[in-house]
DNA sequence: ATATAAGATTAGGCAGGGCTAAACTCAATA
DNA sequence: TATTGAGTTTAGCCCTGCCTAATCTTATAT
């Protein structure tokens, strides 16, 4: 398949580096700054300078001094192959294992340089093969593909919108268990009362009628789809 | 030296040393040979000297130029901490993702320094606590207590006597399966009928009548237990 | 008692990943 | 257009783990 797996499979830094370059470069034009993957890797400029000249080496980053870095389609491929095993692994843990939401990222953050493809398609297996997390973000498919997301946040509807839940942002784990707790997890159908201008407050009903305004951090959690 | 080398987690390099020190030593009277751990782990003799000389540092090995390192209390539970999850992640394997025995080992060589010990517990959970793996080896208990080992190889029984298998050495993948298809597994009563000096061939009768003679490597693959 | 070889250690390297401090770029201002 | 500071890179260092080659030690056999 790809030269990765034929070659020795990255270390661990390497494949958290690419993630962190995916996941920023989403909303950057494709290209991750050396400031930002060093805030989300807790490591320092000066590291990841050196480690964007070691990535482009290695063929898995376009890097020009001082504009960035850009995934080839190796990394990407390395990249999203990590994603796969996170929410796989995530997955487990929650639905498996007992685990709770304060718990489960960090746990799978190891796993995921540890366990082999082989291992990573049994665990799909086991799951059914999901292709959301149990928060709703999408599961790459084994062969690298991701869907495509439509979805928006709850603070960017317009009001007397029915919309969806499709997933609930994982980065703070007491939002998640705050929503968790009211059942504002992905799948569940929500009537948008009002989206107040003034203080960023979403008022919203759901199935069983009853209303929450949110504030705006919390309304930025939520990502909805229209229909 | 300090007081964070006290907290942080071992390496994996680190607990391989460890669990190799702790394998060698059982039948080398507590020490263990810079060449016996160099070529268990696949490594030069040199990288064993400078990796007993670092042990020593950390306080988990006692270590005398020449004359091999020993655990020491806090390198002992280390060790076993790491067998624990280890022999829990081989189960996990074999009973729930349907492994064979070629594949478990070289997976939990590389999960068992990436799960937590919260992972480790949940997963004796979910596998209801057994106390030995699936080819029998005893499972450390989470305070780090072991069974005692009074099994003997087949090879030394004397003959006539009952016996009950108690373990498979889990080396030989190719043994495993072996043993495994004729359903000579921990558990087993056996028959001794025959204990042949000549060429090490011992011969058994299984709970069904049903005769083995097996050869000098397969009877010490197997463990049994009088009684 | 001594020679010898197996086993072990030292010496000297190298690559991966980190760090701090100092120097440099470049884009936004004044 | 000149200045300036946030962002970046470079320089220099550290630790972990691994290697090969050269040099001991030690046990054993003469
Ligand atoms: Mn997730
Ligand atoms: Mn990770
Ligand atoms: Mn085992
Ligand atoms: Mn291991």
């Amino acid at each position: 398949m790809n030269d990765l797996s034929e070659t020795r499979s990255p270390s661990s830094s390497v494949g958290d580096y690419l993630k962190a370059v995916w996941e920023l470069a989403v909303d950057s034009g494709g290209t991750a700054s050396t400031k930002g993957v060093a805030a989300r890797l807790s490591v320092s400029p000066a590291s990841v300078s050196n480690m964007f000249a070691r990535l482009q080496e290695m063929g898995l980053v376009r890097y020009e001094r001082y504009r960035g870095a850009t995934l080839t389609e190796r990394g990407r491929e390395e990249a999203l192959r990590l994603v796969r095993r996170h929410r796989l692994i995530e997955t487990f843990l929650l639905e498996h294992l007992g685990y709770d939401w304060q718990e489960v990222h960090d746990e799978a953050e190891r796993l995921e340089h540890a366990v082999s493809d082989g291992f990573t398609e049994r665990l799909a297996e086991l799951l059914g093969h999901p292709d959301h997390d149990p928060h709703g973000d999408p599961i790459p498919s084994a062969e690298g593909s991701l869907e495509v997301d439509d979805s928006m946040a709850l603070s960017q509807v317009v009001a007397g919108r029915r919309v969806r839940i499709s997933k609930v942002r994982d980065e703070d784990a007491a939002m998640l268990d705050y929503l968790g707790d009211r059942n504002l997890v992905p799948g569940r159908w929500l009537r948008v009362r009002e989206v107040r201008e003034l203080d960023g407050v979403v008022v919203v009903e759901d199935e069983e009628a009853e209303v929450y305004a949110l504030g705006d951090p919390l309304a930025r959690s939520i990502f909805v789809r229209n229909d």
